[in-house]
DNA sequence: AAATTTGGTTTATTTTATAAACTACTTTAT
DNA sequence: ATAAAGTAGTTTATAAAATAAACCAAATTT
């Protein structure tokens, strides 16, 4: 009845940035910060997690002079996201 | 935009026992083990935490001659479950 | 009565999340 | 030109959480 939860996805930040790169094509470093609230420090560590289980792509570029991290989710991280909100819904769906 | 998640919910097991309880009045130890596939181990740490919390109530009785274990939730832990669903769905809605 | 099972708890270990410290560079002020 | 402050991160250390392993007390089975 209940399924389990990928661990991968089921962590406030990667959720959140998952979720974020779901509505965005791509978004930067800096941005994922300000909607996250997240520090810098962490973000970095769940966006390595995110890149190394393939869910996301990352791609570092300069915007300007400036040092850019872009991401991008990947057609096997919006797969899991789906499959871990189906797994979610039988906690919370009656 | 997105909401924060109450980390006393957010873990696999302690989401699960609040889960279940919310569909069945009271259940046992041993029902919510073999609900859940949790060792017994890790069951009694995390149903302590939810009883500290105040989201669900515990009862020390006997079955026969057998220990058991009666959890309830309470309405506090209902409450916080709605809303944890409620900030849930700030991630994984569009 | 010894061995096994039941229903747990406690303690130790591993994993995860988070924060603090650091790096490398850029921009601004002096 | 140089010092100070800011930007965009990474690395390392620490705190918290999850999990497993070991244990306990009583009941049941052989």
């Amino acid at each position: 009845m209940l399924k389990a939860l990928d661990p991968l996805l089921h962590s406030e930040l990667r959720l959140g940035v998952m979720s974020i790169l779901l509505g965005v094509d791509e978004a930067d470093f800096v941005f994922l910060r300000q909607e996250t609230g997240a520090t810098a420090g962490n973000l970095s560590v769940q966006i390595d997690k995110l890149q190394k289980a393939g869910y996301i792509a990352v791609e570092k570029t300069f915007r300007g002079k400036m040092p850019c991290t872009l991401c991008r989710i990947t057609d096997e991280g919006i797969k899991a996201f789906e499959k871990y909100v189906e797994a979610l819904r039988s906690y919370i769906d009656k």
